[in-house]
DNA sequence: CGCTGGCCTGAAAGCGCTCTCAGGGCGAGA
DNA sequence: TCTCGCCCTGAGAGCGCTTTCAGGCCAGCG
């Protein structure tokens, strides 16, 4: 292969000229090789190799007008980023899958509104093919923003504002779960089950919520106390929860990281686990369950399997005709039994 | 603005035809109008934004033989993304400084070696004008791989195999910080100084050892100790250390998640911090500082500053001729002292 | 042996843009 | 008033590729 730059790279005229063939030819031989008699296939083939070609990227998007290429936009304010692997987990399997399909990934991270702008030039550009949001929150306007730019885009987690918004979205059976892990705390007989939520912006904190509430009639509203999906939040919650219903004796925390710091509070006040009071958290987040003591029953999500299915649903929609949207996807729980309850 | 799919999307020439100016002059408008004289200018812009024209970023890459998108190789198995927030805050630190030069961010995530044929394809493919790889290991032939595509590249963090390497790179001052840590626990007055190392495949880990013995003279290397950078491998470490060296009076940890795991051990053998032992960190990462107890002394390092800065010297090696390579850039470190020495 | 039709191949148009180059207009100097 | 020169502007080439379309070749059939 000849020393090349960026400047002298061999283009497929080169490589016709070599080969003895039009640059057509070429073409089709470079995209599979269809319609062409093997003996020109392989003169191709090979002044490919000696020449060392790569097509030009540029050159052929702008007639095929397709890129190879997504955006994922990561709507995350800066803490969030760093203490969950949440976020890390998903993106990698966005990579993955992406990877699978040979499309490049263009990151796009919104750190607050003043990015929106951004954001939408560079979606309405025309640069990808189609887009894949994650980590929204509440009332967040990306949803929208996204839509107007009629690029094809895939949500991860459900919105808040599910309204009429024409983009489907990936998400795990938040409810379901969490009603799992509740009907699991009744099975071992509790009578108390208190439930430690996440913040009332994101979906998934509802949807576990309601979860609780679909098993629980009308449970005192003392038993629910909001936490930030932090170690430390977790704590403070339950020593709130055992102030004030110290008969409780069962909890479902939303994640395995309050849970851990609510464990914490348990040993602290000399409670046991899961004899006095039964915990299941949510997650199945490895690092934080093999640190637990007990070990952690909780709900395992796949979190890298959301971010390969959102890959996996937004190809099938740039392969389909405009306008038809595929359905939302939701990607089922399980219940891990371990030690806590 | 008129309705528009990715299809029907306005051309140059439109806006050219809507303004009454040739393609040439709308051209020249819409990248800055240096050249045009103002009633033009504004017609163009008008026009513009009454087609909501966006320029088509492949036929301009075409001709320009410029992208405006960098490749970002993050070479890091799975666990230690998901565990260390380095990660997370290094790569926002170069997305922060690219959004602000409007570059595109193509993320390239290596698992392993049988993604270097792929990255390597694509870096040749001149689909980016550059690149930055971090969270390189020891052995890793990445940065080869990289030199051979031709394209401009900065790494993050030294390097393992620095001979030769035409690659510029940026890192903190791991050798000085540790050194500054070490020197104050012997201001400190302290006689046994222990450290407590990272994993002998990362350069950062290397030089802070290397620092240590800067400072101390043939040390007992019973006081020399590797862990692995998390919480648990700290504690393991310190339980050793205290077995062998009961001694010991001061202890640099390489990074702040050990000493968390140090401190806990301290905590729980009943010494006093720092009046028995004084310990030092490295990092100052929040989250870990500001859970531990004592308040912990540590080396601060500036991660995000760190992603910006290569971002910053890669613009540079961008617009100097081919040939010339920016020196690598070393950040320094300060010394943040707190309650635990 | 001539004709039809199918299969390959090459010529050429054109994707949307930048940028060179030539030419037109106008002010200033003579 | 004429000419020179400068400043703008537009025509057009061309970036590297895909894709249409026409034409050439050959096998098979009449």
């Amino acid at each position: 292969m000849p020393e090349q730059t960026a400047a002298n790279r061999p283009t497929l005229e080169a490589v016709a000229a070599r080969a003895g063939v039009s640059r057509a030819t070429a073409s089709r031989v470079v995209n599979g090789g269809a319609g062409v008699r093997q003996p020109l296939v392989d003169k191709v083939r090979t002044a490919v190799d000696e020449l060392g070609y790569v097509p030009n990227h540029a050159a052929r998007s702008l007639v095929t007008r397709r890129h190879g290429a997504v955006a994922v936009i990561i709507a995350e304010p800066e803490f969030r980023v760093f203490s969950d692997p949440f976020f890390a987990q998903q993106l990698r399997g966005i990579s993955r899958e992406l990877t699978a399909h040979d499309i490049q990934l263009v990151l796009l991270w919104v750190e607050n509104e003043s990015d929106h702008d951004r954001i939408a030039r560079y979606l309405a550009g025309g640069h990808v093919d189609g887009a894949i949001a994650f980590s929204l929150h509440g009332d967040d306007r990306l949803p929208a923003l996204i839509t107007e730019s009629k690029v094809p885009a895939v949500l991860g987690g459900r919105p808040g504002t599910e309204g009429g918004l024409p983009l489907p979205y990936v998400d795990t059976d938040n409810r379901g779960g969490a009603r799992e892990a509740v009907r699991h705390l009744v099975s071992l007989g509790r009578g108390t089950i208190a439930h430690i939520a996440g913040p009332g912006d994101q979906t998934s904190a509802l949807d576990r919520i309601a979860g609780y509430h679909d098993v629980l009639i009308d449970p005192d509203p003392e038993l629910l106390r909001e936490g930030h999906f932090t170690e430390e939040s977790g704590a403070r919650a339950m020593a709130e929860l055992l102030d004030r219903r110290p008969d409780v004796d069962g909890v479902f925390v939303a994640n395995d990281l309050m849970a851990l710091g609510a464990l914490r509070v348990l040993r602290e006040r000399g409670l046991r686990v899961p004899q006095d009071v039964a915990v299941v958290g949510f997650d199945d987040m490895e690092a934080v369950v093999s640190a637990s003591d007990p070990a952690l029953t909780t709900v395992r999500q796949d979190v890298e399997g959301l971010g390969r299915l959102s890959v996996k649903l937004l190809i099938k929609l740039l392969n389909r005709q405009a306008g038809h949207v595929p359905a939302s996807v939701i990607m089922p729980t399980t219940l891990v039994r371990r030690a806590s309850a």
